[in-house]
DNA sequence: ACCTGCGGGACCGCCCGTTCGT
DNA sequence: ACGAACGGGCGGTCCCGCAGGT
């Protein structure tokens, strides 16, 4: 029977998991290493010996709260079957992290990506490059999503895939941020609502 | 001929336009008071004379480059007549702020809004206030534009006013923050112009 | 007629009477330009234009400070005529200074003797020499009216005039010391009894 | 065999008594981080590991001073068996307070309680406080020498103990700052010659 | 092998005492 | 006499490296 993970390795992830709701909070220059601490319930020295450096373990908290986040859509997609159904999954997904959240403090991508978006720093950098990948991959998973239903015949053949999915993500992430903003889910539902009616609008 | 304005009052402004455009890329909790002397040209002291603290100086930051976002949004209305011109030129204005913004980061509501937004502390609490202010004016505004309309006979008169305000300021605010994000206005501006088909499309 | 005072004297004069309580109840080095600016009512360039520095107006304060409170020993001492009545009269005085002071803050040679006595600095150096000289003269003051009272026959021929002066000031000083300290003028009462009856001892 | 102190445990041992004689030279308000880190040795980093604020070592600091003086004086006591002898004790050990304090500065409790005595803010409250505690326990302490005296049959019986152990504390204290402004020991010397005949005098 | 806690040093926001133009 | 600006240094806190102990 073989191990699965070491204690190291459950130790780190364990730090992770504890640091992504502190980072996706209060942003990447607003968490401090104490905070870090009192999430992960160990000492300095202890988190250090996982990760080499507060940006290192920044990355990979992002990386698990986006992970997390991209589950919970994917959840809402899996269970439709056409192109219709699971742009509208889709949708209810986004909204949903407005609403509540699996990683506490709403979207990773949009609070990261605000906060890179013209910040200076390596760290930021990086941070910002994640982002990039991450709404990248959610607009080309909803632009495939798009063109699979044009080729099946869900949805008119003249569409701009690539508009239509930019404009879906701008929507669902701004109702997020409305709803993060005013605590309340109402917003990213009405967007959800919205995206749902305009999918509507697109089928034949 | 009676003095407008102290020098020091003038300087003060001056100090606030510098720091705007700091705070709004790099955030608040990213902003350090070499950052501001660095802007304004000032040495500590000078700045320390015309504010309590890096918050005060924050919150008048925030009012400036969110005066200068209104009034630009405006300039774009102004021109324009009918309510549907009105709410298209909305968009329109949103989408600058992501192409060409008058404060360096962008929209200063959605940057503030997503920093604030969980965060925990007096200055958070105030810019997210003010945040919240911001965009209900703003959101506001537009309804008003869409019952403008649906009185004087230009769009359709069973519109949830306030719904569609709502999504349509998401809709905008999420092209800035994407076009913010990848340094490329295409992405606010094909939000404008979803919203523009979509003000179209509830005109009679 | 003439002018007894400039408007710019008085101003200094002013400025001096409003220090002194500040530096004598907060010390030398508690006492901030602000606080100094609180009670004088002016600017800082106000101040200035009448003081070098805050060194400056601490030594024209401490002056002033300790005038008022020879004065008020003085004023005892005046009226009396025996010597051993006078030096009943220093012990009554200087308990006054501890009881109800006539500068805020107590005595100002012990407050400034004591922050002075082993700090390092010039300005501490001119403070303990000020501090050296008021004791100096008032222990020199007591000693003479030891000597006199020797001489006139009042108290006994041989005893250590010196030694007897630095002692009853010793008590003296102690005493208001401990008012101060318990905000109850009765220990500086009990040791103004102690010298009195003290003093008494001496006569023959 | 067991370890007594930890090694933090005894870095902050070091750091307050190196601080110790800071503080009770230049006073709180004239002391520095920069002054107790030259004296300790150690970085800020090192120093704020053990106490949360200059405030929490000087507290410290003042405990330390206060105990060594308070050892100092009780060394004198113990050899000494009847109370007059025990009185005279208190006096040569105040005044060795004077001439080669055990901590540099002098009496830690004359040079704070004067410092702290009509100052505001809540460490000179704290301070103050311990001013008076620590004098009170030492006017407490020769008051029940002189009661254990009357008691015995050593002293008159009918004295006012509480006022002579309050005149006696106020003598060798003055003698004390005396010593420490002149540099001269000879003050508190004769302060204590003064008390040691007062006390004979009160022998029946 | 893993983690705790100590100590370093840079830099934070703030406020000091000071000078100078008006 | 004021008020603007200065620049250095205040107390405090940050992130981090490393020695030592379990």
């Amino acid at each position: 029977m073989r191990r699965v993970m070491t204690k190291g390795e459950e130790t780190r992830e364990r730090i992770i998991a504890s640091a992504a709701p502190v980072f996706n909070t209060r942003g990447y220059a607003g968490t401090t290493m104490a905070d870090l601490m009192a999430a992960s319930g160990l000492e300095k020295g202890g988190i250090y010996r996982h990760f080499e450096s507060k940006d290192e373990l920044a990355l990979a908290a992002f990386d698990h709260a986006w992970a997390a986040s991209r589950d919970r859509v994917q959840s809402y997609v899996n269970v439709e079957t056409t192109s219709v159904g699971r742009l509208i999954a889709v949708a209810r997904g986004m909204a949903s992290l407005g609403d509540d959240p699996p990683i506490a403090g709403g979207c990773p991508l949009l609070n990261t990506a605000t906060e890179s978006d013209s910040a200076e720093g390596d760290t930021y950098d990086a941070l910002r490059e994640r982002s990039r990948r991450g709404l990248r991959a959610l607009i080309a998973f909803t632009r495939k999503l798009i063109q699979a239903g044009m080729t099946s015949g869900e949805l008119h053949a003249h569409l701009d895939a690539e508009a239509e999915a930019n404009v879906i993500m701008a929507t669902l992430e701004g109702g997020v941020m409305l709803s993060m903003l005013y605590g309340d889910g109402s917003y990213a539902s009405q967007a959800a609502q919205h995206v749902t009616t305009h999918v509507r609008s697109m089928a034949r």
